[in-house]
DNA sequence: CAAGATAGATTACAGCCGTCATCTAAATAT
DNA sequence: ATATTTAGATGACGGCTGTAATCTATCTTG
């Protein structure tokens, strides 16, 4: 109950972030602060001690997945030594598997959050935060003859779609017609 | 207050119908019931005399929405005389309009509902209609050397995407580049 | 080791939500 | 014309929501 060290503290703040970013994916902004701290393993008491509000912790969320998209972008350039191509035929691969399909909740931000970023109009900092990660994953998917920005729209057009339609043949064949289309192997 | 005309209800109860198809593609699944009789003009007394359920309204409505999508898919080919090409160039140069991209509760129910339909993931009726109708709309994009698909996952896909980064200046780049993708005009 | 600060738990609040029972008045059926 | 049905309005219920005040036990600081 009572007081906790700082360093734990801060590690609990840490660990409230993280689990919303993947919260947010999974359920989008319609997530509950109590659900949220429950996941976490606190309670709803300490949330506000923490944050300021509801929406600041999702724009923290929100940065936080990203900045692992991000991370995950240059891991993959990282891991081809370099060769754009090559990780950009890796990270199509993965993005349209059907492990990607089926756990939004570590998956790309960009496709799990769209529809709430569109609904929420404001002028949020997370739709600030959403826009320029949209903008580096389209850059990091730029190729000679490709426009990266409409292979973005394809591979998350599919992931989506694939989401919705899960279950289905449908599902299946979205996912296999995308990576045919991006790199030619069904 | 009291009673109403047989013919008045079912008028009543079709203007319920697509007022909720309307608020389902703008605000999703959340809608409330309240809300949606308000702007339908009626209180929300009335509605489990017409409706079982929220769910099976958001059936109904889901329904209603893909109707509206495959006819306005039939009303291009007989603008056009049948010829597909041309039908599919004006579809795919509306779709990817800043109308469409401004106005989602009059726009596509596949790319309005998507994450919807992604989260509520049980075997709902609204599934079934949705699933079916990203088919049909796949099967009528389909061309000679391009995969109906394919072609609707990038349309999808920016239409989503400029719509969560509306407001910037990416939104209509993602617009442009779409179209030049699908149909080569800037 | 004592005094102060504070992370987290408990509890409470006002406002929504879906659902439904009840009331009403008007439209039907007889 | 009377009796019956029923569309819609009113109001209420239990449950969940974001937010916040209060309490408590521990960490930190001197």
């Amino acid at each position: 109950m009572g007081r906790v060290s700082q360093a734990q503290a801060q590690e609990n703040r840490r660990r409230v972030v993280e689990t919303a970013s993947r919260l947010l994916r999974e359920q989008g902004t319609h997530l509950s602060v109590a659900d949220l701290m429950k996941s976490a393993g606190l309670t709803h008491g300490g949330f506000y001690k923490q944050f300021a509000s509801k929406e600041a912790l999702i724009d923290e969320a929100t940065a936080h997945a990203f900045a692992e998209l991000a991370q995950h972008h240059e891991d993959g350039l990282d891991q081809y030594a370099g060769q754009r191509d090559a990780a950009q035929r890796a990270l199509i691969d993965a993005y349209l598997s059907v492990e990607h399909r089926d756990s939004p909740a570590d998956g790309c931000p960009a496709a799990a959050l769209a529809t709430d970023m569109a609904r929420d109009g404001g002028e949020t900092e997370a739709r600030r935060v959403y826009t320029q990660g949209v903008g580096d994953f389209a850059d990091f998917l730029a190729a000679k003859d490709q426009d990266g920005i409409t292979r973005l729209c394809t591979m998350l057009g599919a992931l989506v779609l694939s989401r919705a339609t899960n279950g289905t043949p449908l599902s299946d064949e979205i996912l296999t017609a995308a990576r045919t289309a991006l790199i030619g192997t069904n």
